[in-house]
RNA sequence: GGAGAGAUGUCCGAGUGGUUGAAGGAGCACGCCUGGAAAGCGUGUGUACAGCAAUGUACCGAGGGUUCGAAUCCCUCUCUCUCCGCCA
């Protein structure tokens, strides 16, 4: 949610930030709704006053044994016009409210004006593996090891699915063990463990709804919708809260299972784990004073980094464009891996700064430092995505006999395994 | 699924038609007291919107209604809790 004073004072540094963001809207005819708003506030509140004052009068003029019948008379009236201006009052601001919610955050003036094609590659590290005639793609190497079955898969629930078994069902919980014990070690997370399916007004709190609500699994008799990342239970935690000023910051992290009907990428991707709709990921969720948010936002990323290079995946890291920016967010970087097998990098992990785009939908408050109520700021990121993840591994630890290598710092998750390998399948 | 109870300020909790933005308590802030602290005492302590301001308006789960006037009465909805049933 943007803040309607914000659209009023600097309408034109709104509208350049929304067509970076590759919005269109009609800004005019919010200004024009927001002015008469205020407008018939103005009246139906004199009129409101008036009416107060005289029925204060009432009771005052009957202990006097005075005639009140046609002050009465009068106060009806004017409680009749004040109803008909609350309605339209009312009708007016809905209206204005049905158009705020659509609109999108804006963009930080460090992020890249454009679109895709112009995000800029910030930093990268590590040494992409070459390709080599001999590499196999995950989906093919993972069915040969007896990791994957995606047969099996479209068989329960259509395309677009995956079942793991044996080592790469231990190997999806070994990394969501290894990833929740560094981040808690490491960076001093606080785990919390969140209901995967929520209410409507929760998905609108971290902003997937209304934009995004077809992309969004939900449950027909209830209207409880799969989260599609665990981002929205976290953040939402502390939706409505006024936080006292000593909270923060809050660092709060959680696994969970991740729901994405992907709609309109058909076609695309079908095969493999880069793209389903449901995958598991560990989320960690920032909330901090307002004027920090940007050096949260540097070190969230060294969070996923840190956890990337103690899996040896060689990474580089996107600043995203403003026209590739998420509905929520103000700045946001993409850390992808390289998939020598593919020969492309791909995405495991998102770390975004709402700055209080969030928290103005939640209407979460925090006290500042002079004891004021104001909207922190909130951040999260991926720490990290499984399913690409295991591409990677399956990618980057593959050996030219066919078996694929277990990351050092997996091993103690995997009973100390060394090796995937064809015979040990099934564990 | 059946039966019942409830939703008030940061928190607990009073309040059944008229200066109630809302008693009381806790917490917090400041002051007094103290060698220092605790206890004690005193004072203060909501949010949002409109307005340069004075000020005004709204808000006691949400939305409607009755009334000159609603936290208080009526209706609808949401959520929470208890008991019964069912169940991992």
């Amino acid at each position: 949610m943007l803040d309607i004073k914000r659209i009023r004072t600097e309408p034109e540094l709104v509208r350049r930030g929304l067509d970076a963001k590759k919005t269109q809207v009609d800004l005019d005819e919010i200004l024009r709704l927001d002015a008469r708003v205020r407008e018939i506030l103005g009246i139906v509140e004199a009129k409101k006053a008036e009416s107060n004052k005289g029925s204060k009068e009432i009771p005052q003029r009957m202990k006097a044994g005075e005639d009140i019948s046609a002050l009465k008379a009068q106060l009806a009236e004017l409680s009749k016009e004040i109803k008909e201006l609350d309605q339209e009052h009312k009708e007016v601001e809905t209206d204005l409210a049905e158009r705020l919610r659509w609109l999108p955050n804006l963009p930080h003036e460090s992020v890249p004006i454009g679109g895709e094609a112009d995000n800029v590659v910030t930093r990268s590290w590590g040494e992409p593996k070459p390709a080599a005639p001999w590499r196999k793609p995950h989906f093919e190497i993972g069915e040969t090891l007896g990791l994957l079955d995606f047969a099996s898969a479209s068989k329960l629930s259509g395309s677009g699915f995956a079942v793991f078994t044996g080592w790469g069902a231990r190997l999806e919980r070994a990394l969501i063990q290894y990833f929740l014990d560094h981040n808690r070690e490491k960076f001093g997370f606080l785990e919390v463990s969140t209901p995967y399916l929520v209410k409507r007004e929760t998905m609108y709190g971290t902003g997937q709804i209304p934009k995004l609500e077809e992309d969004m699994y939900r449950t027909e008799p209830d209207d409880l919708f799969l989260i599609p990342t665990a981002e929205v239970s976290i953040t939402n935690l502390f939706a409505g809260d006024q936080l006292a000023h000593e909270t923060l910051p809050l660092y709060r992290m959680g696994y969970s299972p991740c729901f994405r009907r992907e709609a309109g990428t058909y076609g695309k991707e079908t095969r493999g784990l880069v793209r389903v709709h449901q995958f598991d990921k560990v989320e960690v969720v920032k909330v901090v004073a307002p004027e920090t948010s940007y050096d949260e936002l540097e070190s969230l990323v060294g969070i996923a980094e840190s956890l990337l290079q103690s899996l040896e995946l060689p990474y580089r890291i996107l600043t995203l464009a403003s026209g590739d920016l998420s509905f929520a967010a103000a700045k946001c970087y993409d850390l992808e891996v390289w998939a020598p097998s593919e020969e492309r990098w791909l995405e495991v992990s998102s770390c975004s700064n709402f700055e209080d785009f969030q928290s103005r939908r939640m209407n979460l408050r925090w006290r500042n430092e002079d004891n004021k109520l104001v909207h922190p700021h909130t951040l999260n990121g991926s720490a990290l995505a499984l399913p690409r993840i295991v591409v990677a591994i399956l990618d980057n630890y593959q050996t030219e006999s066919g078996t694929v290598r277990v990351p050092e710092v997996l091993k103690p998750y995997l009973g100390g395994l060394e090796e995937f390998t064809p015979e040990g399948k099934g564990a």
